[in-house]
DNA sequence: ACCTGAACACCGTTCAAGT
DNA sequence: ACCTGAACACCGTTCAAGT
């Protein structure tokens, strides 16, 4: 039986993911320690995995909680964007977000190998596409009467968003250089 | 003094590099141990440790030697190609090298923070614009008269060359189900 | 010089004991 | 139940000894 509240469990849980964050934005996931992160949350060891099974869990954590944007607004919205803008809002989002694309290729690495981290990161990817296909419904409205079609065309079309802003956020993390827009613009003339 | 040739040196690192690959393909970079590569190699520890300075050392040289496909027959080539064709040849040969997207994705994480992999990897980058710019000039020299300007442009482009195969292989690591085509054709049509 | 493999240091995890 | 921190197991690295 839990003697403290679910809140301050949780509260605790996102003090020492957070805490990891500062960490691994600093020294990168290959050299972010346990001790690391006891040294900068405050608290022991044991403390840590009394929140936490392992540090595995940790990582699975910091994934589903702080790796891709919320888009709850946009999704909200019923202002019709086209795909391109859609990319723009999303790209926004993450950097506002605080996480460096570093961080966020170095998680999405650990996921291309089958596993927990794998498994986590398809599962959020699963919820953005929903918030994306939401942001996209209007535009896919003005495409198609059928309110059926219209919604498969926006979830059709949530992949590519994702995999564009996907090129953006691993470019990002290497080269570190160009707006979202200056990266969109290149890709597209390249392409052409 | 080396006792062993120049040429004996190379083979053997070249064959416990290949053997650290097939471990890398199997179990990633995180849980690929030493004592990984010493078994699949039939080398010992200290085997090892005569030809890499340590683990780093072998992780730069396959950086250096697996990471990035030859296009030195595309290079060479008079053939006039737009980019996109570029494009195309480039990520063929980086399938046929048979490194997975998936673990040339783990070292571009490495080479996301700052350090040795990270160095190593803009070098090897700076190698392969080079091989890019070649490939590029004979379409290059088509939108321009002057040899200087079409060398340039050549230059510049490939920036965006390396950054749409780049979206590629990122996309392909984690999702893994899309032709080259089908990719480029998709990240096309939602830019436009 | 190249190689062997036991020894050492460090990091993830466990667990007996405290509140 | 939550927490402490010492103890344990494992992995990267070293090094005395062999060829």
């Amino acid at each position: 039986m839990p003697r403290v509240s679910a809140e301050y469990r949780q509260a605790r849980r996102d003090e020492i993911a957070r805490a990891a964050l500062r960490v691994l934005e600093r020294k990168g996931v290959r050299d972010t320690s346990i001790a690391d992160i006891v040294a900068e949350s405050g608290l022991s060891t044991g403390a840590i995995y009394s929140h936490f099974t392992n540090k595995g869990e940790l990582a699975r954590y910091i994934v589903s909680e702080f790796m891709l944007p919320r888009l709850d607004a946009i999704a909200a919205s019923a202002e019709v964007r086209a795909p391109r803008q859609i990319i723009e809002l999303m790209l926004a989002a993450t950097i506002e977000n605080g996480i460096s694309p570093a961080v966020i290729l170095q998680f999405w690495a650990e996921g291309s190998m089958p596993g927990e981290i794998r498994d986590e990161l398809l599962r959020t990817i699963v919820k953005l596409r929903s918030a994306l296909a939401a942001a996209l419904l209007p535009w896919a409205r003005q495409r198609t009467a059928d309110e059926e079609e219209a919604a498969a065309l926006a979830y059709a079309r949530t992949v590519d968003v994702a995999a564009v802003a996907q090129g953006f956020i691993s470019n990002e993390a290497i080269f570190g250089t160009r707006s979202p827009q200056e990266y969109l613009t290149a890709v597209e003339q390249i392409l052409a």
